[in-house]
RNA sequence: GGAAGGUUAGCUCAGCUGGGAGAGCAUUCGCUUGACGUGUGAAAGGUCGCAGGUUCGAGCCCUGUACCUUCCACCA
């Protein structure tokens, strides 16, 4: 019984029902297996938190192609996918999800509040997953991990011990980033530097001792000076030379600090004389050391002033910043305010202002680790896509500094450090120790932070494997291949990945880092929860189905660049899905109840093998394409293919051959098996790109088979190019064109028809078209004519027939009355004037004995080619026109 | 201050190793052709930012330059 489509491709209700066919299949499932060649790509994995948005979608997208594409390849081809815990994301999440409630976080304390965090994930944690498999995602969730399970979290801690008794991970105090709002460190990566209009506010700070001389220091950020340690110029401004060494009395104080001088003083900018407060900002922490200096910490966790501050203790930064600068000016110590615009640096994910801060907190020294990283780009173990993104993570890592990695919130791996209470020893250990090694006692306090959150993806690539077990998965699947991922995260993440995987498993994690770009707004804006002009893909996908969505985001779209996301585009792309659907509809509605029969070589017409060689070339080029990364490019050779060549040309020029009235049994059988044959290949080339309508249109017209996505991908066969038969077709369809715009200038109405005489330019030519016509049983439809005669010369042809001339036959269509003369003459001579140009154009180039002996001989053979077919035109034309005179 | 990318049709963008400028959308003019109007046939529309250079030949390579975007950056 035949099945048969609906009339327009409805992707509502087909795709969950395919997915779920998928699932149970168990398509997604990778196992080790000796017998095949893996392949395997790590899927970057969501926060929980998070809801899927079209950077999600086009990355995943990507990641499903590829991963697709090798599974039909024969690959045991493995997408390991999981969630993050996302440690501030979600910290901030569940604070506020319960504030709400009324509940203070710090009153239920730290027990308490990982247990909703956990209720939190079990809650939120699957719903990202959900709306990656309406996207069609074939990850296999089987293997679905999260950073914080047992086997990532151990990964965690046996990295932390081992870089710890490398000597790798330390714990110092040092200037780091501190946010006042999250109250927690942050690390280089995810401070964010915002211009701002700010002020520079010039202060002068009286020289102790020599009465009405003053030091006019300016600064950007006037509260910090309640921590001035010094004052520094440079050695060799011999402006302050006579002063360096003298005491200054720090306003507001009342402190005593010296003049120091040091070489970090830019003579030219400013005033020439720096405040130094070495707790609050990093270069003058780095003079503090070498002038050894105090550092005083005036700020509080919360960004206000500490007990330190005297009459300014408590009040906000700004506000003090505010106070200070008023009190400054009523003792006349303001020189003058400038408005200056500055970077500042903020916080990635509150924005708010960081505050450099000196605290003690745990750090990888990055210098060794580094290295192999930087060394991996430069011998080619890791390659990106496109390349130039080699520059920007080079440039990261050679100026790399060290990675503060202790967080002050709850919602991580904990760090696995433990204080003796007794003799201060710090013990560094996966397990929880008993008692301490040194003094024996048991009051150890395990270290309160957590971890960078992503300190744990970094070992994501094989943490997820089973690391540091050795297990089957490792051995097989590590490493992995690509890695899929936006350029914004080359830093956070990749980099972070790439060091790691040497250090634990002495491997680059991933041979190829494949970047894609930014989904912006029909504007060119960025998609962002503030703008609220996110498009949200769950939307569009209920709209116009996932395969649009997915056609979408990868036309036109380059590696590494950033595209627009517009609607109309995704109209088109549903427009595609329709085609696909159409043209399988009716070529299912015309097959037979019972077999086709595998044609015999010679049953093939013409037509037949140019569209079996067009898709054996586009097979070959597409797979080319797909192994370069040019995910774009190869989408839309199979788009233009399908669209233009297979339904456009080929099914009208088949069409025909099967209707009633012809009794040509093999010729009927021909075309039919040329057409299911050449759309179950293109319905293969296309599935990776759009699972879903490829997967029901297949499973349709070929019942006995299971799924589209474990058949195998179709190759390259030499034996079915068929050149000759290609070059008759495109003439063919060059006179097709000639005649409809022939009919389309004189206005003859579609109804009327004609006769048609083709007379060849030589024998062959002739020979050649006449059986280019005799295979294509009823195309006088196409030709607008009721009868066609190929003849050896035009002898006899009505000498007003209207005239179409192509490179290898010319064309009579005796319109009678419909035929203007003159104007048939002007059009004619426009032609000949046209093919004048063409063989000077031609003619000019091989006259050039450069071109002739520089020139590929390929390149110079094709210009012979096409300067003989213009003389043969114009020949033809000429002919033409003299029979009109 | 450094670096990367962009500048191609009205709009959004492709253009792979240099060899007669492409697509989608929009526009204009046709088509009840027995799969599809989510279709179909055509037309119009570009000095490929500007100036040099290399080459037989440049949208593509080199140099300079203008503008836009982004990333990096401890001049207070």
């Amino acid at each position: 019984m035949k099945k048969e489509l609906a009339r327009t491709y409805d992707p509502k209700g087909i795709e969950d029902r395919l997915y779920q066919k998928w699932l149970d299949g168990g398509y997604f499932h990778a196992e080790v297996n000796k017998d095949k060649k893996p392949f395997t790509i790590v899927m970057p994995p969501p926060n929980i938190t998070g809801q899927l948005h079209m950077g999600h979608a086009l990355d995943n997208t990507m990641q499903d192609i590829l991963i697709r594409w090798k599974r039909m390849q024969g690959y045991e081809a493995l997408w390991q996918p999981g969630t993050d815990h996302a440690a501030i994301a979600t910290e901030v999440k569940v604070t506020d999800h319960l504030r709400q409630q009324g509940i203070d976080k710090n009153e239920i304390g730290r027990e308490k509040f990982l247990e909703y965090c956990w209720e939190w994930r079990k809650d939120y944690g699957s719903r990202i997953i959900k709306q990656l498999q309406k996207l069609g995602s074939s990850a296999d969730w089987d293997r679905e991990r999260f950073t914080m399970d047992e086997g990532c979290s151990d990964a965690v801690l046996e990295v932390f011990q081992r870089l710890y008794e490398k000597g790798y991970i330390y714990k110092g105090s040092k200037i780091i980033n501190w946010c006042p709002v999250c109250q927690t460190t942050i690390s280089d990566a995810e401070v964010e530097h915002q211009d701002q209009n700010g002020f520079f506010w010039h202060i002068n700070y009286p020289v102790i001792g020599e009465e009405g001389r003053f030091v006019e220091i300016a600064t950007t950020r006037p509260e910090t000076m309640l921590g001035d340690t010094a004052v520094a110029v440079n050695p060799n401004d011999e402006r302050y030379t006579d002063i360096v060494g003298k005491m200054l009395l720090l306003p507001l104080t009342g402190r005593q600090i010296p003049v120091i001088a040091d070489e970090y003083v830019d003579m030219e900018f400013g005033t020439g004389c720096v405040k130094i407060t070495p707790a609050h900002d990093p270069n003058d922490f780095e003079v503090g050391k070498r002038h050894d200096l105090p550092e005083i910490n005036i700020l509080n966790d919360d960004g206000t002033m500490n007990g330190l501050c005297g009459k300014y203790t408590g009040m906000d930064r700004y506000d003090a910043r505010r106070q200070i600068v008023a009190d400054l000016e009523e003792l006349g110590l303001l020189v003058k305010v400038v408005p200056h615009t500055h970077a500042v640096g903020t916080h990635d994910r509150c924005h708010t202002t960081v505050e450099p801060m000196i605290k003690q907190q745990w750090f990888v020294a990055m210098e060794e680790m580094a290295k192999p990283a930087i060394e991996a780009i430069k011998n080619g173990d890791l390659t990106f896509v496109p390349e130039r993104f080699d520059k920007i993570y080079l440039h990261w890592l050679t100026n790399i500094r060290d990675w503060c990695i202790s967080r002050q919130l709850w919602w991580g791996h904990r760090i696995p450090a433990y204080y003796c209470g007794d003799c201060k020893r710090t013990i560094v250990s996966k397990k929880a120790p008993e008692k301490c090694p040194d003094c024996g006692q048991t009051h150890l306090v395990q270290d309160p932070d957590t971890l960078d959150t992503w300190f744990s993806s970094a070992l994501w690539p094989f943490s997820t494997l089973g690391w540091p077990e050795k297990t089957p998965e490792m051995e097989y699947f590590y490493p992995t291949d690509v890695l899929v991922t936006g350029y914004d995260i080359i830093f956070f993440w990749v980099i972070r990945m790439v060091f790691s995987g040497y250090e634990q498993t002495g491997k680059s994690p991933f041979h190829h880092v494949l970047i894609h770009g930014l989904i912006r707004d029909e504007l060119g804006r960025k998609m962002s929860k503030s703008l609220g002009n996110g498009i949200d893909p769950l939307e569009i996908i209920n709209e116009y189905g996932a395969d649009a969505l997915r056609l979408t985001l990868m036309t036109g779209n380059a590696p590494g660049n950033d595209m627009r996301f517009t609607r109309s585009q995704v109209e088109a792309s549903r427009n595609f899905a329709n085609k696909i659907w159409n043209a399988s509809r009716f070529i299912m509605m015309n097959l037979p109840d019972g077999e086709i029969r595998q044609p015999a070589p010679d049953e093939l017409l013409v037509a037949d093998r140019w569209i079996l060689s067009r898709i054996n070339t586009v097979t070959k080029e597409v797979t080319e394409n797909l192994e370069r990364y040019e995910l774009g490019i190869a989408v839309s050779k199979i788009h233009d293919f399908l669209w233009d060549e297979f339904c456009d040309w080929y099914i009208e020029i088949a069409k025909m051959r099967f209707n009633k009235e012809n009794a040509d049994e093999a010729s009927a059988n021909a075309a039919l098996w040329t057409l299911r044959t050449v759309l179950t290949q293109g319905l293969k080339l296309l599935h990776p790109y759009m699972p879903f309508v490829t997967e029901e249109i297949y499973c349709t017209l070929l019942p006995d088979e299971e799924t589209i996505m474990t058949s195998p991908w179709p190759e390259y066969r030499e034996e079915l190019d068929f050149p000759k038969e290609a070059a008759m077709i495109e003439s063919f369809k060059e006179l097709v064109r000639g005649i409809r715009n022939l009919r389309m200038s004189m206005n003859v109405p579609a109804g009327t028809k004609t006769e048609l005489f083709i007379v060849g330019k030589d024998a062959q030519s002739a020979a050649e078209f006449s059986a280019v016509l005799d295979s294509m049983k009823g195309i006088g439809r196409m030709l607008f004519a009721k009868k066609i005669e190929v003849r050896a010369d035009a002898e006899g042809i009505d000498a007003d027939a209207a005239t179409v001339v192509t490179g290898r036959v010319t064309a009579y269509i005796p319109l009678n009355e419909l035929v203007d003369k003159e104007k048939e003459i002007q059009r004619l001579s426009a032609e000949s004037a046209k093919m004048d140009r063409e063989i000077a154009r031609a003619e000019g180039m091989l006259s050039n004995p450069n071109f002739v002996n520089k020139a590929p001989a390929a390149k110079v053979e094709a210009e012979r080619g096409k300067l003989e077919k213009y003389r043969s035109i114009k020949n033809q034309v000429e002919e033409q026109l003299k029979r009109y005179r």
